[in-house]
DNA sequence: GTAAATATCCGCCAAG
DNA sequence: ATCTTGGCGGATATTT
């Protein structure tokens, strides 16, 4: 879904206030600011926007100053907020006004954590499924009755409007939008020089259960811990149930809730993980490797990296070698 | 590449 | 009453 016309790069839009804490604002630089030679495609074309003319204080002690304004603000493909002065009241009429105007033309419209009050003041979440930082889950519902709010993702995706949890959920959200545009191998790409922890990559999942650990319930940590410390054995469901001394069915259920992804999925995952640890760091071959990940044979391998990098196991080795040396 | 054999996943529901 | 558990079955996925 890339609204960008031809010969144009694709404009992503964040709004900056005074007082604003830099953490999220921060991670859309990094994924939309940061420039890409690596990547042969054309990248993002980043404007941090603001209302205030003057330098804008930032949680921290330092003061920024943007060099766009709304209007810049309001003709991005992609729009974005990543935070509101006060969850507690409306952003200005001029921002919601400017929201309002994006998404009626058709713009991508975004939010991370408390900048889901912003969309929701625009009325562009009545209705629908929207998240925001768990904090701020019960305030949301309560200020706006007409969204279906669910805390426990890391983002929801409605195509047209996205939100993104708090804090490092945004990078997710951001990978995810990453990921739409130019597909798996790119957003993997970009994750990997983030240093993004593995199991936030590849998984298809537009929907992550359960950013932050429920606490108090059985977990399948152990059981977790256990597996990847026997990774290249044939790992049999029951056998992993049994550690947690669960029925398979109970296991089942609560990996999904904690992990938010299926106990085989996870082992895919973990497995690819390695995978692409040992092609860029050793000659081994192709047939070593899917012994040494527990894949069993090279072509099972070849099947899920294909699946989840895109790539097989030889082009794979070849971008990284070549891009390290 | 196909086909058969296994394994996994998850809604449903009765039982604790 | 409300919640968690775990067996069952059949759709889906994975391995051989």
């Amino acid at each position: 879904m890339i609204v960008t016309s031809p010969g144009r790069r694709h404009t992503v839009s964040v709004l900056a206030f005074d007082g604003m804490a830099p953490f999220e604002l921060g991670s859309v630089v990094e994924v939309f600011g940061l420039p890409r030679p690596e990547l042969d495609i054309p990248w993002y074309d980043l404007r941090v926007c603001s209302l205030e003319r003057g330098p804008m204080r930032a949680v921290g002690g330092f003061t920024m100053a943007a060099e766009h304004g709304l209007d810049a603000f309001a003709s991005a493909d992609t729009v974005m907020v990543v935070a509101v002065p006060d969850v507690r009241r409306d952003p200005p009429p001029e921002v919601v006004a400017a929201l309002r105007e994006a998404h009626a033309r058709g713009a991508r419209v975004v939010s991370i954590c408390s900048g889901a009050f912003a969309l929701a003041a625009a009325g562009l979440l009545d209705g629908r499924e929207a998240t925001t930082h768990w904090r701020y889950a019960d305030l949301l519902r309560r200020r706006f009755p007409d969204v279906r709010v669910t805390p426990d993702v890391l983002y929801v995706d409605g195509d047209d409007v996205l939100t993104g949890a708090g804090s490092a959920a945004g990078l997710d959200m951001c990978l995810h939008l990453v990921r739409k545009d130019h597909g798996a191998r790119v957003a993997n790409m970009v994750a990997r020089r983030l240093v993004v922890p593995p199991h936030r990559e590849g998984g298809q999942a537009q929907f992550i259960r359960r950013p932050v650990p429920a606490g108090g319930l059985p977990s399948t940590a152990a059981a977790r811990a256990w597996a990847l410390d026997r990774l290249d054995r044939p790992l049999a469901l029951r056998e992993l149930a049994a550690r947690e001394s669960m029925s398979v069915r109970t296991f089942t259920r609560r990996f999904r809730e904690e992990m938010g992804i299926s106990p085989g999925q996870w082992l895919t995952q973990q497995r690819v993980e390695r995978t692409r640890h040992l092609l860029e760091t050793t000659d081994l071959t192709v047939d070593r490797i899917a012994e040494l990940t527990g894949f069993g044979t090279a072509a099972s391998l070849r099947q899920r990296l294909r699946e989840t990098l895109g790539v097989s196991p030889s082009a794979y080795r070849r971008t990284f070698r070549f891009t390290k040396n």
